[in-house]
DNA sequence: TTCCATTTGACAACCGGTTGCCATTCGCGT
DNA sequence: ACGCGAATGGCAACCGGTTGTCAAATGGAA
């Protein structure tokens, strides 16, 4: 007889919030008559078990509102069910998205998501990294600042996706930035512009580099040409610091490096009495939420940065349970686009 | 001698990512000459030992590259240093901030974030719930769409504190509204306002019908009239929806229950050719990312919600680790305050 | 030197599942 | 009615820590 959770002896069910602890498959078992590894399968292996064994103990489960303990299940099995998504900043708008859409893809698939904030700074992010990783299957890492080699050593450690940057030997979810710069030129080129400036952000950046080794190339196909200006800050006291170079550059228009630098190209002009489309065309990148609110309302080149996250989820999740997975093989499905908006217009020539 | 990391005997078993095993205590035991218990007491109760002993033990620790298996911790304890955040919509503005502050707080504390999203539906957040519960000590409870029995049951498992709503019988964190009502009230009185509407959200909004009572409560108090218009849909969309009911109701000036309905308006505004603030003053509520890109840019009212994030996780901590926490006790910190900008000027009159 | 009070560290049980192995039972064909 | 193979479910070990208990070792005092 002697109860199972009641009369524990030394315990005394001190417990720190003094609920009730939790049922176990040996509650289950006890109820339902049964072994507990019987309980295990008839949860876990459905179909293993006579059916009505299994009926009998699924409905003792569910009378008991029983839950299974993830840290119990996950010490045998080394599976947690839950990924991590490590970012540089929260509070960037470009990741709102990213974040989004991988959420929405580890809940669909059953996972739930550990996200964790470097706050810009490498040292913090490895020891985030260094946190999270025990207790994740995976690790999608978003505008991380560790090097190529750490990288590389934690993809060898668990499935690891990198998005927004390439790191040789680790899997990664860029877009295709081709199709939106393609774009960017060609409407900028129909509106008669022929001189453009990139205006680049952190030296380090693998985007920034990535946005201007195609911009140029594509702009000298068209016959376009180009000037670099930066390297600078990618926030909007960066895009107005660099204003005064902009202006004196003689361009007719600019793409930032990304939107916020480029809504501060936006209000540097303002200041400047420079008016925006007619003087000078401003282009971002990104699309980031609230780049709509601007005036004028800011053309930019957009990235579907929702599936971005989504597919680098599937991608940890193709590797961590072994599939041959292909999600987002292709960056067809995660082409960039130009979003028309009101900074870009005909030349004032 | 021997280098840190890298003769790490390792039994190389077939794990599913071909990386080899993590060390235990049970190989630190074996390096030091101990037994596993005495290096887990080693790690865990520093000064229970003897100082060599101590001391060799950290020193093979450090040498295999040792990280508990939280799992593993877990499991006895009932601990995971884990903290869950729910929040009703991950991409919602408002809790960039929110989400920041709480990483924040839970990473200083050694406990680790896990955000899940319930895509403002009140089942699937019940199922994120669900899923998150297991395996967190203490949850933080952002917007919730949960009714007040479910969060009262919620709470009776683990540490609960709700944000930016109050649920009697749960403990909350709720910025102190007053102090920034009070602000805007002022500004709006000194600009020659006397005649203001408010245009509410969603009518379930606790924290909508929250800043409604102090409003009314606080004009009247000023001998001001105040209308509501509403309820609507709290987005870009809502606040232009609902414009035209504010340009007929003759009014001078607007209060929108937050930042995305009070763009609503300006763009709606604009559409229409009135001319803000001259014509009319908008405010906002939250000053959320973005909210100065607009032109004009937004007066609203500033939330910390940094400072909610923090404080909320701070209280969930205090409760876990049954300490008599007073984070955030008062809300003298969590005064809420006007950010003049340029939506409000001076009556037309 | 002897004896006792303290340290120190080993043993083993336990947290709640999972899973390989094996004995039992069942159903079926003949 | 009998024999056989497959289906079923019990047993026990294991995942990697934590912790109560207790024997051994240590040190100090007499």
């Amino acid at each position: 007889m002697s109860e199972t959770g009641d009369a524990v002896p030394g315990a005394a069910t001190a417990r720190p919030h003094g609920a009730r602890p939790a049922p176990t498959i040996y509650d289950i078992a006890q109820v339902a008559g049964v072994n507990p590894s019987t309980v295990s399968r008839a949860l876990s292996k459905p179909g293993r078990l006579n059916a009505k064994t299994e009926k009998r103990i699924q409905d003792a489960a569910k009378q008991l509102g029983y839950r299974a303990n993830p840290m119990a299940r996950a010490l045998p099995t080394g599976r947690t069910h839950t990924l991590g998504l490590i970012l540089a900043d929260i509070t960037n708008p470009v990741f709102f998205d990213v974040v989004r859409g991988a959420e929405r893809a580890a809940a669909n698939a059953g996972y739930t998501l550990l996200v964790a904030e470097s706050q810009e700074s490498g040292e913090r992010e490895a020891a985030a990294t260094e946190r999270v990783a025990p207790s994740v299957d995976g690790i999608v890492l978003g505008a991380t600042r560790l090097g190529d080699d750490q990288i590389r050593a934690l993809a060898e450690t668990k499935p690891v996706v990198v998005i927004n940057r390439a790191v040789s030997g680790v899997d990664d979810i860029v877009p295709d930035l081709a199709t939106g710069i393609d774009e960017a030129l060609d409407h900028l080129a129909e509106l008669g512009h022929t001189a453009l400036a990139y205006l680049s952000g952190p030296s380090q950046s693998w985007m920034s580099r990535a946005r201007w080794q195609l911009l140029i190339e594509r702009a000298a196909a068209r016959g376009m040409t180009i000037v670099e200006i930066g390297p600078s800050s990618p926030t909007i006291e960066g895009g107005r610091e660099v204003f005064a170079r902009v202006a004196t550059s003689g361009v007719t228009a600019v793409l930032a490096y990304n939107d916020l630098m480029a809504i501060g190209v936006l209000r540097a002009a303002r200041e400047q009495k420079v008016d925006v489309p007619r003087s000078l065309s401003v282009v971002g990148f990104d699309d980031i939420f609230g780049s709509d609110f601007t005036s004028p309302a800011l053309t930019t080149v957009r990235s579907p940065l929702d599936l971005v996250g989504e597919f680098a989820v599937q991608r940890v999740l193709d590797r961590v349970e072994a599939r041959e997975g292909t999600a987002g093989e292709g960056g067809a499905t995660l082409s960039t686009t130009l979003v028309v908006r009101d900074s870009t217009g005909p030349t004032g020539k």
